[in-house]
RNA sequence: GUCCCGUUCGUCUAGAGGUUAGGACACUGGCCUUUCACGCCGGUAACAGGGGUUCAAUUCCCCUACGGGACGCCA
């Protein structure tokens, strides 16, 4: 059946479906995942994306807000086809349609207090029902008294019920008694939620709206309201939430986090969509997936209907995959913007490049990547990690490690060849195996105790750096030597 | 409380009325090896419970449990 309905969407329209936060904090990683599947969806079927910030609320809604959710959608690599659309400034016609269904007799005043109406609220609820306005103001005929503070209400139809063919839920059908009269037009004159989001998806010729579960209990009202004005309801397809790792709500602790912590993590945006992809969709076997493929197989009437944890290993083993797959041009952005995080600035572009191959699959996370790069980009190493140097740099690698230096600064022509003869030479003359060679010398060059293959690590660092660190890394040890005497 | 939705290894998922219930992450045994990784081979681990329907159900139906969402002059 979905099948069947994406067919025919694809063969009459141009599919336009939407994006539209709330302009109330960060773009977090649920959101993010409703605009990546509202972006796949679009991109697979020929569709348009439109960005609407839902600022309906002027309260609760900040310009650093937008600003934050732009910025985490064009890392995202998710800029909108069209937008950003603000729903604040479409106020007049919201208005506008409100007053043509009160002409209409499709809604009315309502001058119910708060305090009325929390009552009323409280006393349903300790019988048992579901709180909802039980339509008192429906039959008043006239104010109270003039200029009495009132809201418009919508009045829902009596009997019957609101079906729609969810995309991703199914069939799911409402009897309209179990809604009440939703508020159209605030006490203080502004449009609520409700009407504007229909009145402003009918102007945009928006015909899919792919949102989350959340939604769903405002979607029958909202068809009501598409129907009272005779517009086209527009398809639906409502996601499962995302919960965190305690399978609840998702909090700081568990995700609820700008998507531009994950950069700040180490994360590149081509793992995170596909991370984000995989929850609720598949392909097969399939877990890699590029920017191309997801936009050519993805379809969100294909993805499930349950809630899925977000998994943080899952997602740095996609990472890996990803930072594995890439050419190295397309990391030196992130990798410069940790490098500079970590204080190294001014690198030479072409060098970082030619350097980029030798750690891609020894990279989980760009942090890590940059981190492990970095011996090469200093002057000078500020230190031996302890634990490294008290197990490889040992005073019976001193000679070893001075000859060795010798040796190299002679060597002609600075090649891996011409490293390795070097080596083998060196460790021929202390009849010394490899590991009890390379491992002082990776400590020496780079610090740690690991690092590429150690003739590519040789051979990265250059000769002038090589030699220097060796020579540290004897006088390392000679006064190792004197301390233990 | 009422309404809606969901439930396959710890996690993400595949799956079909009859399968040794498949894959992936994580964990783990081994191989490879100059370190770290990568890679390769192997292992542990799941159909929430109870009733039906059926020759046969984890798969279809019902109930229960558990989880989630909604119930705003928020979106």
């Amino acid at each position: 059946m979905c099948q069947i309905m994406c067919e025919w969407t694809r063969k009459n329209m141009t599919l336009r479906t939407r994006f539209a936060p709330s302009p109330t904090g960060f773009l977090h990683i649920g959101g993010a995942r409703t605009a990546l599947f509202c972006h796949l969806h679009a991109r697979r079927y020929g569709g348009k994306t439109i960005l609407r910030v839902e600022d309906t609320d002027r309260e609760r809604s900040k310009q650093e807000a937008v600003d934050a959710i732009l910025a985490g959608m064009h890392w995202m690599g998710l800029d909108p086809d069209e937008g950003p659309f603000y729903q604040s400034d479409n106020v007049e016609k919201h208005l506008d349609i409100a007053e043509q269904l009160l002409v209409g007799e499709r809604a009315y005043r309502c001058y119910c207090t708060k305090e009325e109406l929390d009552e009323m609220r409280e006393k349903q609820r300790a019988e048992g029902l579901k709180p909802r306005y039980d339509g008192r103001c429906r039959h008043r005929t006239a104010a109270p008294a003039e200029e009495t503070p009132h809201v418009i209400r919508f009045l829902r139809p009596k009997g019957g019920e609101v079906v729609w063919q969810d995309k991703i839920q199914g069939e799911i059908r409402v009897r309209n008694d179990e809604l009440d009269d939703l508020i159209l037009v605030r006490s203080d004159g502004s449009p609520t939620y409700n009407l504007a989001v229909v009145v402003d998806d009918h102007q945009m010729g928006i015909n899919l709206v792919i949102r989350g579960e959340d939604h769903i209990s405002n979607t029958p009202r909202q068809i009501q309201l598409f129907e009272a004005l005779a517009w086209e309801v527009p398809e639906y397809a409502h996601m499962p939430l995302l919960h965190g790792a305690d399978g609840g709500k998702l909090s700081k602790r568990h995700g609820a986090v700008s998507v531009l912590s994950y950069r700040d993590e180490g994360f590149l945006p081509s793992a995170l969509n596909n991370y984000l992809v995989r929850l609720g969709w598949s392909h097969g076997d399939q877990e890699i997936f590029s920017r191309e493929e997801m936009e050519q197989l993805f379809d969100v009437c294909e993805v499930g209907r349950s809630a899925a944890i977000f998994n943080h290993e899952k997602l740095t083993w996609i990472n890996g995959n990803h930072i594995r797959d890439a050419e190295p041009k397309e990391l030196l952005e992130e990798l410069n913007y940790h490098l500079v995080k970590l204080g190294i600035e001014g690198v030479d572009q072409k060098k970082l490049l030619s350097v980029i191959p030798e750690f891609q699959e020894r990279s989980k996370t760009m942090v890590e990547m940059a981190t492990k790069v970095s011996f090469l980009f200093v002057d000078t190493l500020s230190g031996y990690d302890p634990a490294a140097a008290k197990k490889h740099l040992k005073i019976s690698s001193k000679k070893p490690l001075a000859q060795l230096a010798r040796r190299l600064e002679s060597l002609p022509e600075w090649s891996l060849e011409g490293i390795e003869k070097v080596f083998v030479s060196v460790m021929d003359q202390f009849d010394i195996k490899m590991g009890k060679l390379a491992q002082p010398v990776r400590v020496s060059l780079t610090g740690t105790g690991t690092s590429p293959g150690i003739y590519e690590t040789l051979q990265m660092l250059g000769r002038e750096k090589t030699l220097s660190r060796l020579q540290a890394g004897v006088a390392y040890l000679e006064e190792k030597e004197q301390e233990l005497s």
